[in-house]
DNA sequence: CGAAGTTGGTTGAAGTCTCAACCGTCGTCC
DNA sequence: GGACGACGGTTGAGACTTCAACCAACTTCG
């Protein structure tokens, strides 16, 4: 009922839930990563994306619009993954301002040899941990504020 | 079910509905903190926890643990926040070692400045783009994800 | 055509975070 | 009493992010 002012209690207890679980819940994701494959957990959403692009390629910005990161920092984390053979820029054909990122073959080895941990770390720290109405609730939860936030960006 | 493997198709758009929402919704609250009081969203949770706590002092100790936050980015946070006067470092008394952090009038001040604003911003992507039922069940979960994941620290 | 505005992406400096090493206390156990 | 290990916190260098300025290529429109 979009009120104002301050939050109920009941409301406040919700809130500081989802602040430290959210917290603690990467925190936790990415100690999995740095015990496990040398891929950060961003690098990894980063790779996961290209994947399932057709010739495992995306513009950067498009890139950094699925990712919710600025073009800035896309710019210099695919430079670190492109010192260090995960990735490749070429120009885009028929936009010469474009420039598209594509995963290369030792990156698609990293990714693979990544995920395995990786979905674990996800299973063990939310999916395991919440009964299927739960997980499924919080996903249509999140999706819902995925929108509006994504609605409202200036 | 704490099954193994990949997740299945729906499992997978819920983790994938998550991670943009919280994404987003965090990118979406830390523009609302720019746009107004010079606080950013973490120095703001920061103020909130001394706020709440007797005399606005917590030892740093116990900031880094209910913050999540590693010791040295606390010492770094606090360093900064201190030089703009709106925290004071004391030695806490019986224990040498200890170190006192509280919220100076000033810090305050921000705070009941900043606060009308952030609360808008959860309620504009958060709260009110939900259900009731849906909040609750999200608070509900991710204090059980909270708890998890706090055990499993090394 | 060509000026003005927009889009796609990069740059570099300043700000923030991480990581490992470190210092001084505290607690324990002999 | 005095090792020895754990605890509480800081330090500094390097890695990462932000922010604003910038460039070049498109687009729109007179």
């Amino acid at each position: 009922m979009t009120g104002t002012g301050w939050l109920t209690d009941e409301q406040q207890c919700s809130w500081r839930s989802y602040l430290e679980g959210t917290a603690r819940f990467v925190d936790a994701l990415e100690r999995a990563h740095d015990d496990g494959v040398p891929l950060s957990l961003g690098e990894y959403n980063l790779m996961v994306q290209l994947s399932e692009a057709p010739e495992r390629t995306l513009r950067m910005s498009e890139l950094a619009d699925f990712l919710a990161l600025s073009r800035s920092r896309l710019t210099h984390t695919v430079d670190r993954m492109e010192r260090r053979g995960l990735v490749v820029r070429r120009r885009v054909a028929g936009d010469r301002r474009g420039v598209n990122c594509t995963m290369t073959e030792a990156g698609w080895s990293l990714l693979v040899a990544a995920a395995p941990a990786h979905v674990a770390a996800v299973r063990r720290y939310l999916v395991d941990v919440l009964t299927p109405e739960e997980f499924a609730t919080l996903g249509r939860a999140m999706a819902k504020v995925a929108v509006t936030a994504k609605a409202s960006r200036a």
